[in-house]
RNA sequence: GGGGUGGUAGUUCAGUUGGCUAGAACGCUGCCCUGUCACGGCAGAGGCCGCGGGUUCGAGUCCCGUCCACCCCGCCA
């Protein structure tokens, strides 16, 4: 049965206690961590967030009787005195371990049945297990850890921020829906039938409207939803670190935000080098495959196409006077590849969406190439060009340029991962710039923005807008971390003339801009500053410092691939009575 | 929507060419133990082999379907 808490309060938490408190009275409360049970000796781990404890019970019939029926995981009051361990007997692993306590009174404050999976042992349990009981999975030192160091890096850069002379300013939840190119989720509008809602995809015209207000410099740590298929590093509602700054310029946005990472770094003990490594957009697609490319090992994409131009080497000079190219890399070490090895490339290149993947190596005597159509001589040119040598292995793509670079980007990423070429501990973070401000829709005919349609131009582009948009390039800017993106964003369009026309050639008419955001547009003709910002993934900065692949596990209360939560197995149905409420049917 | 991996005691897994009365470790229960700290020793309980169908004398194992978790593409900054 259990007892009561009463007016105890706790002395330490069960981290706290060293010899300096020996010979004290302490309260400790937590959770019974493990027991370890002589006969008529006992000890057991008292746990909370804070660290362990030893306690030892003994000599004391009532207490050890009591102690004995103490299983995994009862929450307990143990009150009793701090004693130095015998030299013999210290425990070097705790913090804790030179002292004990020594109890003199033992509450049960609440039994606990036996938990799926123990929260002692590190043990691998599945993740549909861990998070159906996401409050016990809370509980292990993984989840206890990543918790907290998301609370820290959060509580620094609301710091590095407050100094930078940023206002931290809340934004709705229930607004209209933003063009973030993402579906949006609604909510439906009970007193107005028939209209909605939408949540944030992110606070994007806000943020700016704050700009125009006056509020110069705004930062939010603000909760984002999008209506997507999750994975690894997305899930339905995230976490954005959102900025936003008046008389901002790039270097001005590049500087506050390196500030920012750098402070998040500090949290973990590591020193980032500044300025970041710059990267135009075109060169990351064109070298790693990527406008997230993973910069901590090489494989880099060379282009190979002018190589086989003027070559009689059939599928790749019909690729290059198509238009296309010839594109691939090195693996180092890897001529000494089976043939299972070569055609499990193959396989993961054909996966990728290639038509093919040709590779090549030196032999004892010549060249061996994949495709007879390229012939040993195109074979021996490209790996010289390569920079080949007889243990290496290259592989190649033709196609469209972005197209053959996008396969090889992926298997880059598999061959980097299947190789160990990826150094643990490295941090390589790049800014992708230059960005076009447009992708041609082929499908409805009409250009799309990259970014968002508040994007500003390049000025010295601005020429191009109406003429050649998708040479025009924007003031747009990515922050990535050893291949996940962690961030981006722009410098604003800030005139409503410049605003109006890419509406126009995102094909949207007047009067869809006007009904969509035309309360935006207006706020631009009421003395708008020029300004700029970005936003940063909170949530994949943690798991990156926290040395996870996925954000799930810096995520208290995360959903499944499947957008289940399995801990409250929402989604679910309603009573039809709160959908007649809300004038919804289900059809 | 598509591709891949997995689903067997509470948990993590093993289970060969179809022969299973389905194993291991940890956990759990009981007993013993005065210096343990992954305590130890002895004994024991625990299974709809994800679910549905099929092939077969016989299915955890083969076939079809389906559900769930994870990874990737599409989608999404």
């Amino acid at each position: 049965m259990a007892e009561q808490l009463g007016s105890l309060a706790r002395t330490h938490t069960c981290g706290a206690l060293r010899p300096a408190d020996v010979g004290r009275g302490a309260v400790l409360l937590g959770w019974v961590h493990r027991v370890r049970d002589m006969g008529s000796l006992l000890f057991f781990d008292i746990r909370d967030r804070h660290g362990l404890t030893q306690v030892v019970i003994e000599g004391n019939e009532a207490l050890l009787e009591t102690a004995k029926r103490a299983r995994s995981e009862f929450v307990v009051a143990v009150i009793g005195e701090v004693e130095r361990r015998s030299d013999d007997t210290i425990n070097k692993e705790l913090p804790t371990g030179e002292v004990e306590v020594r109890a003199s009174e033992l509450r049960i404050l609440n039994e606990a049945k036996t938990p799926p999976f123990s929260i002692a042992e590190d043990q691998n349990v599945s993740e549909e297990t861990r998070l159906k009981y996401r409050y016990l999975d809370l509980r292990r030192p993984q989840l206890q850890h990543n918790i907290g160091l998301r609370h820290r890096l959060t509580m620094a850069l609301r710091k590095y921020f407050d100094e930078q002379g940023f206002y931290e300013i809340e934004t709705p939840i229930l607004t209209k829906s933003t063009p973030e190119g993402a579906r949006d989720f609604l909510v439906p509008a009970r007193v107005h039938p028939g209209e909605f809602y939408a949540l944030p995809q992110s606070p994007q015209i806000f943020k700016q409207i704050l700009m125009i207000a006056g509020f110069d410099r705004y930062v939010q740590i603000a909760r984002c939803f999008r209506d997507e298929a999750l994975r690894a590093d997305r899930q339905l509602e995230f976490t954005q670190v959102d900025l936003e700054m008046s008389f901002a310029t790039p270097p001005l946005v590049f500087e506050i935000v390196e500030g920012a990472l750098a402070a998040c770094f500090r949290e973990i003990g590591v020193g980032i080098r500044r300025p970041f490594r710059r990267m135009p957009y075109a060169e990351a697609i064109s070298k790693y495959g990527s406008d997230k490319p993973d910069l901590r090992f090489g494989l880099e994409i060379q282009d190979f196409g002018p190589l086989f131009k003027a070559s009689p080497f059939g599928i790749f000079r019909e690729a290059v006077e198509h238009g296309g190219t010839v594109r691939g890399f090195v693996i180092p070490n890897a001529a000494k590849y089976s043939r299972r090895e070569v055609d499990e490339l193959v396989d993961l290149a054909k996966q990728a969406g290639a038509g093919g993947l040709i590779y090549t190596r030196y032999t004892g005597e010549g060249v061996q190439v994949s495709a007879k159509a390229i012939g040993e001589e195109g074979a021996r040119k490209a790996l010289e060009a390569a920079g080949a040598n007889k243990e290496d292995l290259l592989v190649l793509a033709s196609g469209a340029p972005d197209h053959a670079s996008k396969i090889l980007g992926q298997l880059r990423l598999l061959v980097a991962k299947k190789e160990n070429l990826v150094p643990a501990g490295k941090w390589e973070l790049c800014w992708l710039t230059d960005f076009p401000l447009f992708n041609w829709n082929a499908d409805e005919k009409r250009w799309d923005s990259v970014n968002h349609p508040f994007t500003a131009p390049r000025e010295e582009d601005l020429h191009m807008l109406e003429s050649d948009p998708g040479k025009v390039l924007a003031k747009a800017y990515d922050v990535i971390l050893n291949g996940w993106e962690l961030g981006g964003g722009s410098i604003r369009i800030h005139d409503r003339e410049t605003q109006a026309k890419v509406f126009r050639l995102l094909g949207l008419s007047d009067e869809d801009a006007r009904n969509r955001f035309g309360f935006f547009l207006e706020s631009l003709e009421y003395g708008t500053p020029p300004h700029g910002g970005l936003a940063l993934g909170l949530d994949r900065i943690c798991a990156l410092l926290a040395g996870e692949t996925s954000i799930r596990e810096v995520i208290p209360f995360p959903k499944t691939t499947q957008a289940v939560d399995l801990m409250c197995n929402a989604p679910s149905t309603v009573d039809p009575k709160q959908l007649r409420e809300l004038s919804i049917k289900n059809i």
